[in-house]
DNA sequence: GCCGTTTTCGGCCCGACTGTTTTCAGTCG
């Protein structure tokens, strides 16, 4: 079983409770358990068959028995009891907008409505305002929400590579605006999230009304919701809705704080504060014992109040970054001048749209002192590959430009597909005439986790592969990863000495971050590359980069921050020589 | 139901908004 599947059976077991009015603190527990096992890097079917739950917070001795259980059975006894009590389809009824589990239950109970089909036809009707606490505006707010496609409630998440160079844009004309002071992003995009919702910008202004009709009146922004002194909400031509907050300059550092989260993040900080006697809000800090509320100018200060190192946007996700803080031990994250160079991109040899000497070229410019040539292999397919003797001539040429280069380096390699039996597409003959080799899965996606691992593990037995390329073959918002046991891939990455990539090409991000993550603790030397197919595409490796700072990955860490020499003593062909 | 630089028991984030209330419960972020 899945940690996904896993986790929504913990979901739906705090609904469940929900609707039972059990204690809440109770339902927490489960949605927090819900959200370790999502979020897990491992797989938490091996973690409970290694009888190693509770190592995820959330997670004690009654909710690994009844992870065990269900792992067992399928089931979770408590739910499949509370279920005989609540027919299924209420617990759907609780996640429309607005009717939640007490009101969900009081309908049921009052009038023995369970479906969207009887609350519809109850709401029209008229007949919901005979329960007590509701009125003619709950009828309203029902009918609106199941009115809602059901297209339109899911995935209103976009990918940042989308959502960030429109909040750029914005906070970059708002910042030039005469009546703005400091401008920021924040929310999920400040915390380079894959996906993100909507855009939270936080200012302060000499005149809060100017700048909110400034944001408004931008060629990008279609709607203008409301236009006031505290702020703006707008929605831009593609749909992408924006909030922007005007507050004051005293409390601009409580209030990006707050906005930039997460919200799993912002919990763990207050319980914290509150223990120190300390309650935090988007308006100040305010302090038991003098009685007194602190207001801060930047999140600096709200941090240093607390008695915490400064913590990266990046980190703030409730993962462990709090307790790092407090012990003084978090990461110096990797920056993008930390890199060398890129070590995964295509040309017109393949599927690219710029020739090898433009890329070398662009690399150049981005101040890089060397660029892998990564074309596909012989089988790539959509006539987009590059056959053998055609590598070879790539190969020559490559050694032919690099005379002419000075201190920058163009590295023949491959993008070589992975076959279902974990062999190559090359034959070793030509892979031991490339500088650099990243193997990639391209084909058969649709096979068991079992046979999916060992592909991708004997592919890194051979000494020619030097990392592996977009590792679980994930698309956002299009495409799941593959079935895949990534802790035994990090462990062959570490017996093998293969190097994993973070795929930076903003729909993949492949290492995901938990998963970089938990490769760069155990030791696997990771490499960041932009995937580019052109070179105005080289720039992705912001979104690489984004990754493996949300992964706690200093540069230390990226065998791309290296110089040549030492980069090329890291594969194995050079190792084995040793 | 979890968890421990005040605790193995007694805590468990903070505030806004809405709709129905006449002082607040439910829901949301």
């Amino acid at each position: 079983m899945r940690n996904a599947e896993i986790a929504a059976a913990l979901d739906e077991l705090a609904d469940l409770n929900e609707l039972d009015q059990a204690v809440v603190y109770r339902v927490v527990a489960y949605r927090q358990a819900a959200r370790a096992v999502r979020e897990s890097p491992a797989a938490v079917e091996q973690m409970a068959a290694q009888g190693r739950l509770t190592e995820l917070r959330g997670i004690g001795k009654t909710i690994a028995e009844k992870i065990e259980t269900l792992l067992e059975t399928g089931e979770i006894p408590a739910a499949v009891k509370l279920k005989k009590k609540f027919p299924p389809a209420l617990v759907e009824l609780t996640r429309l907008p607005g009717l939640g589990p007490k009101t969900a239950r009081k309908i049921y109970e009052e009038l023995g409505i369970s479906s969207a089909k009887d609350l519809r036809r109850a709401a029209k009707e008229e007949r919901l305002r005979s329960v007590p606490g509701l009125g003619p505006k709950v009828e309203e707010n029902i009918l609106a929400a199941l009115a809602v496609p059901a297209a339109k409630k899911g995935s209103s998440r976009r990918l940042l590579s989308h959502v960030l160079p429109i909040a750029e844009e914005i906070a970059a004309a708002l910042r030039a605006h005469p009546a703005a002071n400091e401008v920021e992003i924040a929310g999920s995009v400040r915390r380079m999230t894959d996906t993100c919702k909507d855009i939270d910008i936080i200012a302060t202004a000499n005149d809060p009304r100017a700048l909110s009709e400034a944001l408004a009146t931008l060629p990008l922004v279609q709607d203008a919701a409301t236009v006031g002194d505290a702020g703006a909400r707008v929605v831009t031509n593609n749909g992408i809705a924006v909030d922007l907050r005007v507050v004051s300059p005293e409390q601009f550092g409580n209030v990006l704080q707050h906005l930039t989260g997460s919200k799993q993040h912002n919990v763990q900080l207050r319980e914290y504060a509150v223990k120190r006697g300390l309650h935090v809000s988007e308006y100040g800090v305010e302090d038991d014992r003098a009685g007194r509320k602190h207001t801060c100018s930047s999140e600096h200060e709200v941090y240093d109040l607390l008695g915490l190192d400064y913590i990266e946007p990046e980190l703030r996700e409730g993962r462990g970054e709090l307790e790092a803080s407090i012990a003084h031990r978090l990461p110096t994250l990797i920056e993008e001048s930390d890199l060398r160079g890129d070590l995964h991109c295509h040309t017109t040899a393949s599927d690219g749209r710029n020739s090898m000497e433009q890329m070398a070229e662009a690399a150049r410019k981005r101040g890089y002192s060397y660029l892998a040539v990564t074309d596909h292999s012989a089988s790539f397919g959509f006539g987009n590959d590059v056959q053998a003797d055609e590598l070879l001539r790539q190969v020559e040429r490559v050694r032919e430009l690099n005379r002419g280069f000075g201190r920058f380096k163009l590295l023949a390699g491959s993008e070589v597909s992975i076959l279902p039996d974990g062999s190559l597409d090359y034959p070793d003959s030509v892979l031991s005439e490339l500088d650099w080799v990243n193997a990639s899965v391209h084909s058969s996606f649709r096979m068991s986790e079992k046979a999916m691992t060992e592909r991708i593990l004997a592919a890194m037995e051979s000494p020619y592969v030097d990392a592996i390329g977009h590792l679980t073959g994930r698309l956002l918002l299009k495409r799941d990863p593959y079935p895949l046991d990534v802790e035994r891939v990090v462990e062959g990455a570490l017996e093998t000495g293969t190097m994993l990539e973070i795929n930076g090409n903003p729909d993949r991000r492949d290492l995901s971050d938990t998963h970089a993550r938990l490769a760069a603790a155990a030791g696997v030397e990771i490499v960041i590359n932009s995937d580019a197919h052109g070179t105005d595409t080289l720039r992705l490796i912001r979104f690489g980069l984004a990754t493996a700072r949300r992964a706690w990955i200093e540069p230390s860490q990226v065998a791309n921050t290296l110089p040549l020499v030492r980069l090329r003593r890291l594969r194995k062909q050079s190792r084995a020589a040793r």
